[in-house]
DNA sequence: GGCATTATAGATCGATCGGTCAAGAATAGA
DNA sequence: TCTATTCTTGACCGATCGATCTATAATGCC
């Protein structure tokens, strides 16, 4: 947030490490369901602090999407982009991953579909967060694709990256209510064949 | 919520009516994201007359999952095993539900999923009553995959059943994000050679 | 009509919400 | 060492939250 050797007080905490802990806050409660107690209990800061270093709640909020993106989407795409695998190996892994992470008995889902179901309509800018999250998957999804079928057209890649990308939502949805992991991941092997 | 001729004052609205309009406020906006005032204010009832009839904000948000089962949910999977039509076009119907929606300019997406990911992981309660819904669903898709593939095992069937669920939430979802809808139309016929 | 019962209206409750303020502590540059 | 600037602490603010209480109105039954 601020460069050093600057006049005043420094900074006592690293901002993007307590930014970590108000996205997984607002990430497993959404908006409404996390205070501003809440976020002073798990980031060990006071109140003034926090709106010093990252603006109001809905600031607060923002800047924890964008971590997410900064630190899950853009990882989650690299992957994909990652030619030393099989794109289709890729893909799946993908769209296994809401899986694996409920079998580690992480089920908060992913923060860009909790943030959608809860904020989207109410807030323009998460919107457009959010938004920007699910294109660069989608893009991701699209190059993947375009190595494992250089003959397609752009049309049909681009839908079926939509189509994965609903169905990755969907996967993290479906665990997040306590869906049932096996027939989830028949579910998923089955799903292959749209690749 | 009683019968008639019970002695006292008598009600003076609908329960049903009443339950429907609370629906309508939770599933756009989440739990926390009403207030009782916002509740008198659509019902135009009284605090007090709400907490007689239907208990406590959680008890209201509950009765309102119910009554969407009751409508919405019912009525889809009433659609999916309806025999006058061909089994393919109604799962069509049904994965392009979310989409013709968005058309007529609704996208407050599937109460089911946005209490998923808004309330699931803080109540039992709410988590036990989406998961029903969802299995509703899943069961009315599983018969219709029957009249289509009659050859299929019961595990291939629940497989498919559950992958096209999550495509629908994922479809419900990113058509709440705001998501392109003339690419989530190419993508859902894509999906469609997954039945 | 009288009584028991229930519903409505409106005031009111303590708790908590997001957000701000004033005072003191810690730094850089002079 | 002094000054300007920034950060931390903890008290504090008005607004709103969910929930309750009291008084009154409306009914069925006797």
């Amino acid at each position: 947030m601020r460069d050093r050797n600057t006049p005043g007080r420094p900074r006592e905490f690293d901002d993007t490490e307590m930014l970590r802990k108000i996205m997984t806050l607002f990430w497993k409660s959404g908006f409404d369901g996390v205070s501003l107690s809440d976020i002073m209990k798990e980031t060990g800061l006071q109140k003034a602090s926090l709106y010093a270093a990252f603006g109001d709640k809905r600031s607060m909020y923002l800047n924890a999407l964008g971590q997410y993106h900064n630190d899950v989407v853009t990882s989650a795409a690299r992957a994909l982009r990652d030619v030393t695998t099989e794109p289709a190996t890729r893909i799946e892994a993908f769209l296994k991953a809401p899986l694996a992470a409920a079998e580690t008995g992480d089920r908060s889902g992913c923060f860009l579909c909790n943030a959608s179901a809860d904020q989207a309509d109410l807030n323009p800018d998460t919107q457009a967060q959010v938004r920007r999250g699910f294109e660069q998957l989608s893009a991701a999804l699209t190059v993947a694709l375009a190595q494992l079928h250089p003959d397609q057209t752009d049309s049909i890649r681009g839908a079926r990256a939509q189509t994965l990308l609903a169905l990755y939502s969907g996967f993290r949805l479906l665990v997040r209510s306590g869906a049932d992991l096996t027939q989830l991941e028949a579910a998923a092997s089955e799903a292959m064949v749209l690749v």
